[in-house]
DNA sequence: CGTGAATTTGAGAGCCATCAATCTAAGTGG
DNA sequence: CCACTTAGATTGATGGCTCTCAAATTCACG
């Protein structure tokens, strides 16, 4: 079910201050009440280390999990070992409060780095669902825009070749961290091989490794041990032909960690 | 917002049989109390001809709606002017139902072939997720239905070649249209062009032409005026690599359309 | 029977996968 | 401190799949 090895669980009453800031409302889109509502159904939090799987494929769950810290992925395992991935997770993200509805994924979830999660029961999402309708909703929405980046995804691999794609896949991973401040719109960490976004974006990482020096030659991005440097993002997103619309970033419910001191952002 | 021309509205009073029909259990999962508390949501029904679009990315919607009878896309509209489906929806999906938390689409909503859908007001389902807290999560489920389509959209394209592509379209279309009586197993209808298929797989028209002829000389089915034969289901799926989970078949809610006369078809 | 849409077929080019080898960086243990 | 190991990055050569362009043919329909 769910792996224990190299994994740590912090009950609720122990829980640090920096999974209580997880909730915390950034766009003041969440009232306080619906903040204190939702932290109130945390169960635990949980690490697990990189490369490690948190969900299983096909088995019942009766619990869902947000991304506290780290990257997470959902991805499917194909038919001949390879596996690509169907969504990358942030810090915030309630990466599968689907299984809320589901109770059985058609996908795994894995740690893409080693990772902190808030453990929500089902039995307590189910409280808050008969408790606060506006925040139910708001929950639902939250499973759609993942949905909605389904969407641009299939879009992606359709209709863009390898240099669209990868310039695409970096466009959005800037954009998504720049609205948790782990971006400052030009250099970011990102803690996937060459082969891992060759499996977001369909294709070899023998490929990656070519459009990458491509990219970097037109000047537009680099990538070095797990950092992006940016230095043309108007070129970038131009040849990625990338419009962050998709992303719904104005209409987010900010639920993102903040450091463990509690210290206000910006 | 919606395109008036050619459509035709029947107010909720004058709603003929086969629309009542349309939300009636198949698998036991609806309760009675719930198909009534959902047929009562419904505003009215609306016709659309092939080709029409119904909602419009970026439009704000205050509506949702439910396929009662023909084939709707979602498609997201290309910078070249090309365009990519996303999904494709049949008789007894709730087509738009996310744009009740979402509130404005990121893709367009079209008619694939003549099609009559029952719009629910979201005031409605705001009434529905008020007095029914299962039948929301039902509701809920629907539209995670949805993004597990996406998701394998995403592997169809990310992993799959040509053949297979076109090959697991087919496939998935038959086991959703046999879910809802509407194909025996070896035969279907299916209004899309070679054109339509090749924006579902991200082909060109004249791949998908190629590879039909090579479906077809290997004996797995073959396409003619809209009309899908399948010859040989399994060698299609292996083919295809087609693994039929993910749709969550068993634990759809059925909300299918029947013929206006009640006669049952074959 | 004419018209336009859809299908079908051919030729050539380009993008990307595959296979293979080398190189780099980061541990790990002696 | 260095040899060894391993994962990841890099580069080259080759081939195949699919696109593009173009033209012919069939089909649906008025």
């Amino acid at each position: 079910m769910r792996r224990a090895a190299g994994c740590g669980t912090i009950a609720n009453q122990a829980m640090p201050m920096f999974t209580h800031n997880v909730l915390r409302n950034r766009s003041a889109e969440l009232s306080e009440a619906e903040r204190l509502l939702l932290e109130s159904a945390i169960s635990h939090t949980q690490t697990f280390r990189a490369g490690e799987t948190v969900v299983r494929q096909g088995v019942p769950v009766d619990i869902s999990t947000l991304l506290v810290q780290g990257l997470m992925t959902r991805h499917v395992d194909a038919h001949d070992g390879r596996r690509h991935l169907v969504a990358v997770h942030l810090p915030g993200d309630f990466v599968d409060l689907h299984a809320y509805a589901l109770k059985q994924l058609d996908h795994e979830v894995g740690a893409l780095s080693d990772i902190t999660v808030a453990v929500f029961r089902h039995a307590e999402l189910e409280r808050i669902q008969l408790q606060d309708m506006q925040l139910t909703r708001r929950l639902w929405f939250l499973t759609l825009l993942d949905a909605a980046m389904h969407r641009q995804w299939i879009c992606r691999l359709a209709s863009l070749n390898a240099l669209q794609r990868v310039a695409h896949f970096l466009c959005e991973m800037n954009a998504r961290l720049l609205a948790i401040d782990a971006s400052d719109g030009h250099s970011f960490a990102l803690p996937m091989t060459q082969a891992d976004i060759g499996e977001v974006c369909g294709l070899t990482n023998v490929h990656v490794n070519r459009v990458l020096r491509q990219l970097r030659e037109m000047g537009l991005c680099q990538m070095r041990a797990a950092q992006v440097q940016i230095h043309d993002l108007p070129g970038l997103a131009a040849t990625a032909l990338f419009d962050p619309e998709y992303l719904y970033l104005n209409r987010r419910i900010a639920m993102r960690a903040t450091a463990p001191s509690g210290v206000p952002h910006d």
